[in-house]
DNA sequence: AGAATAACCCGAACGC
DNA sequence: TGCGTTCGGGTTATTC
């Protein structure tokens, strides 16, 4: 499940393979990947990659005339090739002007492209996200704001891409787990104090996994052949059954909203 | 207004 | 072995 990091990694590998290349034609394989007019996306013929930035989990591609703006959701990978066979779970196929392909594969069909007219004001679309982890923005003091008059668990809290973007299960439940706070905890009930190591431990799990390239796990074979290691890090994500680290209490799993929630039920309270 | 829930997908895991 | 069912997970849209 690409998060922060591993949309980063994406990014920085991408711009090494397609800056300065022009998009010579596109095949829709599967259209509703494309949330903005069909017709008008066609005019991302002739647009060349400019560069490309990162905002939460969003990747946006810098063109002549317009944002490329993209989310990878579940699975969502790109790939760059030559001359190959169009595999099944390659949706948007873009030719660029060197004779390669630059492909979006996604086999949930879950990540979503829009064509954005540089004009129009893009921001809107990602104004709704909170401050990215590593701006000034982001600190215990903010959070502690927000959290005041929120109902939430803190689990919910740091995923809501409104509070701060980026964040993703995986790393919320490392957070939890590196500050010590339950995934259950209501937000309205986190000290200050608290909110300053969950601040400090989210730039600290992300920049550590930036490093590594993200995190790998199961299926999840990053974009590009790009193998991430960070899952060697992982502390509690996926670790049910067994021991933590700190206590040698066994990791347990439970659902928090829906979503498997990993934690030592004695270092979290 | 804010919070809970459904919808979008389909491979993997599970149950029989 | 095979078939049917359930699950998961980020975000948006819809409902409560």
């Amino acid at each position: 499940m690409p998060e922060l990091p591993e949309v980063e990694t994406v990014k920085e590998t991408l711009k090494n393979l397609i800056l300065a290349k022009t998009i010579i034609k596109v095949d829709l394989k599967y259209p509703k990947i494309v949330k903005t007019d069909l017709v008008e996306f066609q005019k991302i013929i002739g647009q060349k990659f400019n560069d490309i930035y990162r905002r939460g989990k969003y990747l946006i591609f810098d063109l002549d005339d317009y944002y490329l703006i993209s989310h990878l959701r579940m699975e969502g990978k790109y790939f760059i090739k030559k001359d190959q066979e169009i595999d099944k779970h390659e949706h948007i196929i873009f030719y660029l002007n060197n004779g390669e392909t630059l492909r979006y594969h996604d086999v949930r069909k879950f990540g979503t492209m829009e064509l954005i007219l540089k004009k129009t004001n893009y921001l809107d679309f990602l104004n709704k996200l909170g401050p990215e982890p590593f701006s000034a923005e982001y600190n215990a003091k903010y959070l502690y704001q927000k959290a005041k008059k929120a109902r939430k668990t803190i689990k919910d809290f740091l995923l809501n891409q409104s509070i701060v973007a980026g964040i993703g299960n995986i790393y919320v439940n490392e957070i939890c787990f590196l500050t010590k706070i339950h995934p259950l905890k209501k937000v309205a009930e986190i000290s200050l104090k608290q909110f300053e190591s969950i601040v400090e431990e989210t730039k600290n799990v992300l920049k550590r996994a930036i490093v590594l390239g993200g995190t790998t796990i199961r299926s999840y074979t990053s974009s590009l052949g790009v193998t991430g290691r960070f899952q060697n890090e992982l502390t509690v994500h996926g670790k049910d059954g067994s021991e933590c680290i700190n206590c040698g209490n066994i990791i347990t799993k439970i659902k928090v909203s829906g979503r498997g929630t990993y934690l030592c039920e004695k270092c979290q309270k």
